[in-house]
Order: structure tokens, then sequence, then C-alpha cells
RNA sequence: GGGGGAGUGGCGGAACUGGCAGACGCGCAUGACUUAGGAUCAUGUCUCUUUCGAGGUGAGGGUUCGAGUCCCUCCUUCCCCA
């Protein structure tokens, strides 16, 4: 893990990590050597505006915060090895992805490319996708434009047919199906149309079959051709549409509902398989980074192509029409189905079966045609484009690059690593990088000693975090980014836990980095040393992690908000300014019907009645009973009434509804995990966290559980610390507290295997219940009672460290309860004496009768049968059938009379 | 629109490859003991029925001796992509 260190810990690390750490606690009782490691992904632009708005330095702020989450951490107890601690800001470790930067630049995987970004004129500055809403930038609210600039890719793209394949991993299906939705493999054909001037235009399509039925081309606003093939009639139209579709994002263009626009650029284009002369338009539907930023419109076969035909009034022609049983045309709707060819000249009557690529035979039949015509060629594409790495942006990792006067780049040679960040730097209020007015730092020479300007864009923090694995293996390093015999002792990564959020960005990249540092050879000494030691290192550098799982997350608790009653005089229908409010009882709210305003109380005597759904400064939201949304503003003078709130109240003390979502600072409804240690301690709350959640969903918090966890601990600790039950012991009762010391084992062994941690938990609660009962009863000697609390302890040691190592020092047991050997369990200890036979009919139960053990199928249909349950049931008659199902895995065994 | 999850008591959630639905916990109810703490202890707690019993996992259908689990249709909701 290497969380961001955004200042205060929260309640969703404690979620992710202490799982984690009791797993990793589990497995070290059960004899592996686990690494553990923690580090900080310290890069990345809240500090940087925490620079720009309270004018402190990036790095004074990032290592205050890992300075407090740091503390804030080891308050978790979790075994984190701290002397493996990485941060990504420290030159110690961003020298490294300096490093994997140059050997990917050396490698032709690192490339300076033109993209079309998100650019914010106000803050002169790249944004990432994330940081856009409604095309506009979240922080300023000003609009972002989409420009074409000149930036730093990886070829993630060569990528994309290995990163489809998942093997000898074992990962969530869903996070494989999004990365392979994300990659988007297409099979098809490149054809190249021409102009009327003879300007070639390739095109990629999925559908070579439909080419007859390409009625006109659609261009990108952006594409190069555009300008150079628009008639003069034309022209005016075209350049204010291409710049109209600048000021819009890919989401806002590619939007299926959306109405689609274009402008005809007064060019033709020749369809090549029929020679037919076809209109060249322009459409913000189609994008210049995807593919070859042109298409060919087929409007009968493809339905934005279809849309677009009808707006603008052109021809639509059917070339796949379905046969009897295979769909039909509807009118005002493209048809995608399976047919046969028909308009397609030689081709009419070939089958087009739906399928994708060769195995269509009507697909299969036109590439083979066009490729031996030169037309056009088999072709494989994919949705994914390359990672753009470079930032705009003063807190990253440098780009070890620089900019030789006669334009040639040039890498900064190896021993000059790292390109140290600056750190006298001052922000401007712009937001622009400070590096690019930086002097000192922008001139530089170059190997042949003339004079050259460093690159001063920075890398995506993704790139931190691609490797940051291997980092922990040997931090200090300064050989390489890690010491392979550390590597061959640890790697592979065995496990990975993560948010599913990551799914297409840090668990992709992180995917194409290894398989990059493989192919570039960097594993080899590992390789080297494990064949010495006879480890056997094939396969063992394709993926980064081989087991992963998501948790899920806490959201925010849904809270009602204060129900009241607001008097004052109406402003409009919906909005009143009062002069009282007062908190009232929820049934006398709703109780309240109608609020409409009527003629006499427009005056003095309106009323508002309801839930506050929302409050900024003194404006409420009010939901009424009739379920309207009415706006009260509270007027300075008013007075305001909270039975709850001793004294004189304000407008800030009413409480409004918190909804379950995200927790976030703004909308008030974050736990702090610091407030509940200090309540409750580590201990309970990283018990709770895991008991009272499914671990992969998460779900809103809730502390009125919590108190189940507080009774359990005080149990254990007052069995654990109590006199023992009986100075002599009865052997059945002490057989029946060995299976169940024995069932616990078997569950919370099994739920920390499976990630299943509130099972496991459930386990504990269960013996302790059994403790109890055991200690009632009667009958344990002191020697089987206590074996059974230390093996209780052992159980907790994972879930509730602190705990259990003090109760087992007060036990007299030896330093330290987490290093002891984790309990076996033993099948035949667990084993039972005899079975509850359960009767069924027609798989409902009806009896259940004790048998034997083992219980063999004849036997346990004659008991069935005796039994006073089937007996009724079959009333003297005769059963149909008798299924007998064995007991196996703790189960018990069933006959079911089939009647 | 496409893809992927999820839907189980008043609540959080269990149920392994189809095999006693509701483990464990919260809450609630009744009783006990205390009436100084977030008490504690016992019993109960899916629904209907006094009982016997019957029904029950978003809705409807199907496969099976047997379905929360598998298949089909639909509804709701979350996430990802468009």
């Amino acid at each position: 893990m290497l969380p961001y260190p955004s200042g205060d810990l929260h309640i969703g690390h404690w979620f992710a990590m202490t799982p984690s750490d009791a797993r990793a606690r589990y497995m070290r009782m059960k004899g592996y050597n686990v690494l553990f490691p923690m580090g900080f992904d310290a890069f990345g632009l809240p500090a940087e505006n925490a620079a720009v708005q309270r004018n402190i330095h990036p790095a004074k702020w990032t290592y205050a915060n890992i300075e407090r989450m740091r503390g804030q951490l080891r308050s978790m107890g979790a075994m984190f090895d701290w002397q493996r601690e990485a941060v990504t800001c420290d030159p110690e470790y961003y020298r490294w992805t300096e490093w994997f930067f140059k050997k990917f630049y050396e490698a032709g995987l690192a490339y300076r490319g033109e993209a079309m970004v998100n650019w914010s004129p106000t803050l002169q500055t790249v944004l990432a996708n994330e940081q856009v809403i409604d095309g506009r930038d979240e922080r300023t609210g000003q609009p972002v434009i989409q420009k074409l600039m000149t930036q730093w890719f990886f070829r993630i793209t060569n990528y994309a047919e290995e990163l489809l394949r998942y093997e000898g991993v074992d990962w969530p299906e869903p996070v494989k199906t999004m990365q392979i939705n994300w990659i988007g493999r297409s099979e098809g054909a490149k054809v190249t149309f021409h102009t009327e001037q003879n300007d070639p235009i390739e095109i990629f399509t999925t559908r070579p079959d439909t080419l007859w039925g390409a009625t006109f081309m659609v261009l990108a606003p952006e594409h190069p051709l555009v300008s150079k093939i628009t008639s003069d009639a034309q022209r005016e139209a075209v350049e204010a549409y291409v710049e109209q579709a600048a000021r819009r994002t890919e989401l806002e263009r590619t939007a299926e509902d959306r109405e689609k626009t274009g402008v005809f650029t007064g060019a033709f284009a020749i369809n090549p398989v029929n020679g037919e002369r076809i209109p060249i338009w322009i459409a913000d539907y189609v994008m210049i980074s995807y593919g070859s930023g042109a298409i060919m419109a087929v409007p009968a076969h493809d339905q934005r192509d279809y849309e677009f035909a009808v707006k603008y009034d052109l021809p639509i022609r059917t070339v796949i029409e379905p046969r009897e049983g295979e769909g039909e045309l509807v009118p005002g709707q493209a048809y995608d189905g399976p047919g046969v060819m028909v308009n397609s000249d030689q081709f009419n009557g070939t089958i087009s079966n739906g399928q994708k690529g060769r195995k269509n035979p009507a697909i299969d039949a036109v590439i083979t045609w066009l490729e031996a015509k030169g037309i056009g060629r088999e072709a494989v594409t994919y949705r994914l484009r390359d990672w753009l790495i470079s930032r705009q942006r003063y807190w990253g990792a440098p780009i070890p690059i620089i900019y030789k006067q006669d334009g040639t780049i040039e890498a900064v040679p190896d021993e000059q690593l790292p390109v140290l960040l600056p750190e006298d730097v001052e922000f401007m209020p712009s937001g622009r990088s400070p590096l690019t007015y930086h002097e000192p730092f922008l001139h530089t020479t170059a190997s042949d000693g003339t004079p050259a300007r460093r690159e001063t864009d920075t890398m995506d923090t993704f790139m931190c975090s691609s490797w940051y694995q291997y980092r922990y293996l040997s931090p200090h390093y300064d050989r390489g980014p890690f010491d392979p015999e550390e590597a061959a002792y640890w790697l592979p990564v065995d496990v990975y836990t993560g948010g599913a959020e990551h799914a297409t960005l840090h668990l992709l990249y992180a995917r194409f980095f290894i398989k990059a540092m493989r192919d570039l050879g960097m594993f080899e000494e590992t390789a080297r040393i494990m064949r010495e030691h006879g480890r056997d290192p094939e396969g063992l550098f394709d993926e980064p992690w081989l087991v992963l799982r998501n948790q899920g997350q806490v959201l925010g608790a849904e809270r009602e908000g204060d129900y009241i009653r607001a008097t004052g005089r109406w402003d409009g229908p919906n909005k009143l300014f009062a002069t009282r409010v007062e908190v009232i009882a929820k049934e006398e709210a709703l109780e309240q019907s109608d609020t409409t305003p009527t003629a006499e109380s427009t005056l003095d005597s309106g009323m508002v009645v309801g839930e506050i759904m929302r409050r900024t400064e003194n404006i409420l939201t009010v939901r009424t009973a009739n379920n309207e949304l009415r706006t009260v503003e509270v007027l300075d003078d008013a007075e305001i009434i909270i039975p709850r709130i001793e004294g004189e109240n304000t407008v800030n003390q009413l409480r409004h509804h918190l909804e379950v979502q995200r927790m976030s600072k703004s909308k008030g409804n974050v736990v702090n995990p610091d407030e509940l240690v200090a309540e409750y301690g580590a201990d309970t709350v990283r018990a709770y966290l895991m008991f009272g959640f499914d671990w992969a969903k998460g779900g809103p918090w809730n502390s009125e559980q919590i108190i189940g966890v507080v009774r359990w601990l005080n149990d254990v600790w007052n069995l654990t610390l109590g006199d023992p039950p009986s100075p002599s012991g009865d052997p059945r009762a002490e057989r029946d507290l060995e299976r169940s010391v024995q069932a616990a084992i078997r569950r919370v062994s099994e739920g920390l295997e499976t990630f299943s941690f509130n099972t496991a938990v459930a386990g504990l609660m269960t013996l302790r219940n059994d403790l109890q009962s055991a200690l009632r009863r009667g009958g344990v000697s002191a020697d089987v009672w206590r074996d059974a609390l230390r093996t209780n302890l052992l159980l907790m040691a994972p879930f509730t460290p602190h705990i259990a190592e003090e109760l087992w020092e007060r036990m007299g047991f030896e330093y330290s309860v987490h290093t002891q050997e984790w309990p076996a369990y033993d099948e035949e200890k667990a084993a039972r004496d005899t079975v509850t036979l359960v009767v069924m009919r027609n798989g409902k139960p009806i009896d259940h009768v004790e048998a034997p053990a083992d219980v063999d199928e004849a036997e346990a249909k004659r008991l069935a049968l005796e039994s006073a349950g089937a007996r009724r049931v079959l009333n003297g008659g005769e059963p149909k059938r008798l299924v007998f199902v064995p007991g196996r895995n703790g189960q018990e065994p069933k006959v079911n009379i089939v009647v």
C-alpha cells in the first residue's frame, strides 16, 4: 500500500489496512516470512494547491502530513515494516522514477507526441480528466478547452495484446473485465479512401462488410486535412464549428443522447470499393485521438451515423438484410444484426453472421478481396491509448530530458540523476508551474558542452506508484531501483489489496511496468540469483501481483436533518423569509401536510414545516411532508429555537440531512478514527471494521454496533483473568470444549484465508460463547481450560494484537503471542461422535434423529423412515424415492423423502 | 445504450462445489439482579397459525429429489464505459 499523505488518516485507511494486517499477521504465525511495508505516494497536485492557497512549500506541507500520518498509522497496531518505508517525493526514490523514464526512452517506450488535452487558460496547465467537471475546472469553475499539445507518452499500447491475458494470476473478474473493456480490442480492416484531390484518408472499420453502404465520410474537427479540403464556400462555417468543438470535453462530444452536429466541408471522397463520390463532413462525435480521426459513415448499420444522416438529409443505403428469423429492419434505427450482403456488387448474398473479424464469412471475404486489390488490409485496433505522463506542474518527478539549441533531445546522463526539483521556487497564483520560470533549473549544458534547456514538465504520479513494490525491497539501495538479492528472495508479490476504483489506472499501469521492466532485462540479475538458490524464475516477472483483492468503501452514515417549523413572509410560492424557526418533533412535522402560500399568508403568516435537507449559510432547503422542496431564508434577527441545545441558538446549529455517500470534509460526514481509538481502543476499532462489514463491499458507517465488539473483548478479558471452572474434569464436557476450540480454529483460519474477515470474527465470538457456557456448566479441568484460553488468544492475535499480547503475558506465557505458531486444526478432535440426521420431505426438514457419525446410506434411510416426522408425512404410504446426502465438511447428513 | 456487481429479518451481515435460510452481532421484548456508570445475567425474537402445521431470500416463470445459490423474462440500485 502507498497512501497519499493528505493530512489526516481516514476511517477508510483503517478499513483497507487493518484486515490486510490481520491476514499478514496470520501468515506470519503460519510460519511465513511476511513483508508488510508502508510508504507514501507523496507527489501530486494537492500539495501544490496548498502552496498556492496557503503559501506553504509543497515539500514542507507533504513532509508535515507524512509525519502526522506515520503517527496515526502506528496507532493501528499494524505490523508495518517501517525500515522499508519509501517516500516517492524523496530524491532517493525519484532518482529511480527518472531512471525508469530514461530506460523507457532509450528503448523507444517513451516518446514525445501530440495529444488533445484539457487545457485551462486561466491556470496555464493541463488538467487530468478527473479534474474537469462539465467542461470546467473543478477548482476555479473556469472553462477548460481541448488543445493539441506536445506531451510525453509511454507506449503502453505495445503491450495491449499481452495486457489482455491474465495467466497465473488470481484477480477479481470485474477488474479483469474492466481492463479488457478499457483496452477495447477490435478486429476489422483499415481501408484507404481518397479525396477528389487525391489526398489519402485512412479509416478503420470493424464492419468492412458494410463498405458499400458508406454514403459519406466524417472527419474529426481537428483532423489535419480539414483546412486543406474545405471549399471556400464552406470555410466560414467549418472554422466556426472547429472552434466550437474545441470547447467541448470528450465526454460531452460522445454522449449518445446528445444531438449530433456537423458541417459539410464542400469536399468529396471516392469510395474505393465502388468508385462512388461521397461528401466529406466534419462532426465532433469523431475524435482525433481515436483511430485515425476519420470514419466512413454507414448510416444504415450504425446508429450514430444514422442519426447524423437523418438530421442532414444524407442518403441511407441498406447493405445487410436480415433473413427470416434474424431480426428485422426497424424504421428510425440502424440495423447491426446478422443478414446477407445486398447492394454490394459481387458480394451480394454473402452471409454476415454477426460475429466479429474473420469469423464472419462476409468480413472474411471482403478483407481478402481488399487485400488482393490493395485497397485495405486486415487490422486490429485498440481503444487503449498511450499513457500520457507529462504534467505541467512542479510537484512531481522531473522528466530527465534536455533540449539542445539545435532542436535535438538528449536524456540526462545516469550519473547526473536525479534531476533535482529546485526548492527555492515561488508560486504564482496563476498556478503555472514555477519550473517554467526558474532560471537555474531551466538552463543546463548538453553533453557536447552547448547550452540546453531542461524539460519543465514533471511526471504523472501514477508513474511513482507503478513500481513502488520493488522499492520496498530495498528503499536505500543506490545501485538500482531495487536490490536483486532482495528481489530474488521476496518476489513476486503474493497478495495485493486495494480499491477497485484503480482498475483502469494504477492496476493497469503497474502491469505495463513489470512487463516493460522484464523486456528491458531489469530482472535478469534477480532471475540469476533465484536460479542459484534453486528457484525457477520462469513467469515470475509477468504480473505485478499474483493475488488481488478489492475492498469496498466505508461511506458516511445517513442522518436525518432537523424537522422545523419556520414562520415568516412568503416571497413567491417556494421561498419564505423566516422570522422564527423552531425545531419540532418528526411526528409533528409529518402531520403538517400542505404549506402552499395563500393570499392571506403571503403577508406575515407564511409557514414551512419539514426536514432540513440542505443548509448554506442562512438558506435552508426544507422537504415538506408531501415531498416538496422549499427554500427558507432565515433573517438575521430571526428567533431560532432548538430544544436539544440550551441557551440562545443560531442558524448554524440547525442540523441538515446527510445522505449515504462518500465521506468528505465539505459534507461534514467524516468519521475520525483517532477519536474512535481514543474512545474504544485500537483493537476494538480494528475488530469492528472487520466484523461489521462485508470487506469487499463496504457500506455506510454505523457506530451503534461497535458495542458488540466491546462486549466480546470485555468477556474475553474476564474469562481469561477469571477463575478456572472446576478442579476435576468431566471427559464429556472437556470433549465438547475441545470440539468448540477446533471449530473456531477452522472458521477463523478459513475466514482469514478467504478475506472473509467478518465470519472470522464471528467464529471468535462463537468461541467466546462456548467458553462461557463451558464455564457455567462446569466439568472442565484447569489444564484443559487454560489450554482453550490459550488457543483463543492465539486466534485473536491477528485481529486484536494489543489485548491478545496483554492477556498472553498475564497468563504467564512467553513473549510474544505474535511469534507463536498458529494453532493447527485437528480433524479428529473436531469430529463428532454422533450426528443429527436431518429428515426432509421434498427438500423441507420435517424431523431430526441422532445417528452415528459414520452412518451409511442404508442405515440413514432406515432411521429416517422410522422417524416420527416421516411416519406422519407418509401416513402409512410408500415414499416415491429416497435421496441420501452424506454429511461432509461439517454438515449433517440428510435423507430426503420424495412423496 | 453497452459491460460488471448487488438485492436475504427492524439493522449490519452469514450460508463452502445446489443440501436444515437467517450463523455472529446490533436493536427490540419479557423476566432476574442491581436501582453509580455505554450496566450485567437469563429467555425469546422471519411471517402466518392458540396448537398441529404452512409459507418465506426484489417480481414472475423454469430445471432439480432438493434452488438464496443454476437458466429465462422483468424491476430496483451501485460501479465502469459510452
